[in-house]
Order: C-alpha cells, then structure tokens, then sequence
DNA sequence: TCGGCGCTTTGACGCACGTCAACGCCACGG
DNA sequence: CCGTGGCGTTGACGTGCGTCAAAGCGCCGA
C-alpha cells in the first residue's frame, strides 16, 4: 500500500460512525457549531469559504485518506463548507474523543501537514503565473492519485472549470485556454473532465520557466 | 487585557527556556530538523519559505501571543524561517514537553486558528485587487495592535515594502503606490515606515468595492 | 427525436498591475 | 563635509490575464 498524504488508519480503526454523503451534499457548513472532525474514507470533495460581499473561494480538494473539519478547533465553529463533488463515505471523529482514542498525535500531523500545504497554495497564488498554477495543479493532482494507488498519469476531474479556476486564483476561461494550450503542446490530453498526462517531466518544466 | 489572538499562556507560565533574538536573526531555518515550538513573547517576526528555483516568498508576520513552527510537526522538519525584523524574545517548547504539561489542546487551537488565517491568506491572494489587499493587510495589523494594547490608528512598520508586497502578491512599487494613494484619499498618512490611520471606515470600504 | 440548460471553449478587447528606469531620501562612515 | 548604498517613490510602458460575448458540446427530460 503506498504511502498516504494523511494517516488517517487509527481514526478508521477506532470504530467511529460512518456516514454516506451524495454529490453535492454538504458534510458541514462555515458558522455551523463545531462537533467532530471528519476522516475521509472515500471520494472527493471541496472546501470553499464565502465572504462577506457574496465572493467565494475554493480553498482545498481533498481526497480519501484525509482529515478535515480542523478549522473549526479554534473557534468550535466550522469556518468553511466541506462539499462531496462525488458519493462518498465520511468517519465522524467527534472531537471529545480524539484525547480518549489516544489520537492526539496523528492530530497534529495531520493539522501540520496542512499548515505546510497551505503554505504551498500560498506560494502558488503569490508567486506564479497562470501556467504554472495550473501545471503546479495537475501535478499535484497526480501525484495524490498516485498515493492512492491510481493511475497518476490518466484521471476523471471531480470538480468543474470554475472550481479549478477559484481553486488557483484565475478565470475559468484562462484554466480552459491554458489547459488547451497544453493540450496544443503535447503535454496533456483533454476531454471534457478526463485528462491524460503525456509530458510529466514537461508540465513539470513549465513551473521553472521564469518570465524570460 | 484584550483578547489575544493566540492564548500561549499555558506555554510562557510552565518554565520553559527564554531566548533573546536580535533583529535579522533566524529563530530555525528550513530543512533544520524540528524539535521545538516557539511561543513569541515580544518582538516581531516573519515567516518565509523558498522555492527550489530562488524565489521565496513571506508567509505570514508575527506578534508576541503567537505560537509558531507547527509546520514541522508533520515532518519533522521546519518547512519555513523564522526571522526576528526587531530585537526580541522567544519561549522555546520542545514538542515531547506538550503532551506531559497537558497543553495539548491549547496547540490544537493554535494550530487550527493559523489553518483559519491561512484561509483568509488565500483569500486575499485569490479574490482580491491591489487596493483590497493592501487595505486588508493594513486592517489586519490594527487589529493586532489593538488586541495586544497598542494604538489601532498610529504604528510602525517593522518590515519593508518588498516583504509586504512579498506577503500580499503584488510588487513593491504597486505597494508603495497604493500607499500612496491612500494617503491621497486621506485614508491614512504615511512617513517611511510610520503609519497613521485616518479613516478606519474608509480603508475597510475599500474592500467591498467589487469593480463595478 | 428534439429542445433546453449547464458547462466549456474560443476570440476580441481592455485594463490592472508588473517591469524597467530614474530620482529622492536617509543613515552611515570616512 | 560629502560619498555610498539601501530603501522608497514616481513615471512610462508593455503585457498577462480578466471580461464580455458568442458559439460548441454533452446530457436530460418531454
């Protein structure tokens, strides 16, 4: 079994209650009182935050194998909404129980790990251009495939043009003409939501071409 | 006492080692293996992380009250600098000591209220324009300088235009320039590294203003 | 089968912001 | 005193990407 992003095996164990969720249904909402943390068994799904004047960001995709829901720790309100983009299986942790299953631990590093990849969506919305952000995407995509024990190079994208778009900072219509020009390029394969990498080593390239 | 925005006392009250910072120091490094927390009891700070290819970015700044390095928890290793921008003072908390002082929770909630500034980072960075973001970044210092008992309306800039710009995306001439603006608009009034707040009310108008 | 609708693609155009360059200000040390 | 170097400001210019608009492509229900 490879490697997986987030080591979710001693909440699943510990005989949690599961919970089914269809498409486009919500685990929790942001102002919502915060009760459990979620580890994800299966599927995919979204975090998105609004603002006050109606804009709204994705701020995550997040596969099976993670634990969400730890925003709302802080202020025991759930700060976002977590949206199943396919039927998926969710573990409810209730969040008394963690220090009772022992589980602290794995907490922490789970809540690390993602102060470290939201470090990484920073740099990418700081730093990079409309090219690299979406090359950045797809081979961060991969390679969480890959972790799973799925094809890295051939994928079906869960979530919509839009998504992607809000995701890394830009318009739906740059993802789709860039996502055309690396069709153009040879790197990838489009059609419609399934991709196909032809050029990892290529994509890759794409990020270290500074401006020139 | 206003309220803090990250609660350490747990962690400055159980003994753990003080260390002085001179401005420009580096508290840990990234790479360096991780072996302590930080709680900041005076002074100012950035956090920053590189990119293989040279470019680097700032991540977030720092006040007494906040706990920092949880990004190595993960891995074991400090994924960002620390950098001190003015003389100051640090608590050190070996990580092995948080479980037997039962600060655990307060980690948690140090942990989960940075996941929820992270959020409002990506935010900013996602949805907002030059204006916006730089009006955010101002509001935000206020309001710390407020919590920490400070003048919300009169403060000193301890970093420079390229590590705001580096914070907020954008380049320093667009920072300066905005600054500027603002100071044209009688928002605020500006002198080197001093600012005067003017009109609150009007700088966080400047965030709702979506383009029209 | 045929609309209708949501999503995606593609093109034309404009602007917000980056880039480049010059200059001002201040602190420092000789 | 003046030179030097770091930082900040300001202007001129170019461009990357957003915006607007129109058309293509599934998919679903009647």
């Amino acid at each position: 079994m490879p490697m997986m992003r987030t080591n979710i095996a001693g909440f699943t164990d510990a005989g949690f209650t599961r919970k089914r969720v269809k498409r486009g249904e919500c685990v929790y909402r942001s102002g919502e009182a915060f009760d459990a943390i979620y580890a994800l068994l299966t599927g995919f799904f979204k975090t998105s935050v609004g603002l006050e004047d109606g804009r709204g960001q994705v701020i995550a995709f997040h596969m099976s194998g993670e634990l969400v829901g730890m925003d709302g720790i802080g202020s025991e309100r759930y700060t976002t909404d977590l949206v199943a983009l396919e039927d998926s299986e969710v573990c409810i942790i209730p969040y008394g129980r963690v220090a009772e299953a022992g589980l602290q631990r794995q907490l922490h590093q789970a809540m690390s790990r993602e102060l470290v990849r939201d470090q990484g969506v920073m740099m990418l919305l700081g730093t990079m251009r409309a090219e690299e952000r979406l090359a950045a995407f797809l081979l961060d995509l991969s390679q969480r495939f890959l972790a799973r024990g799925f094809s890295p190079c051939e994928f079906h994208l869960r979530m919509k043009r839009q998504e992607i778009a809000s995701y890394i900072g830009l318009s739906l219509e740059t993802v789709s003409r860039f996502l055309s020009r690396f069709q153009d390029d040879g790197l990838i394969t489009v059609q419609q939501k399934h991709i196909r990498i032809l050029d990892i080593a290529g994509l890759a390239a794409v990020m270290q071409r500074v401006s020139d």
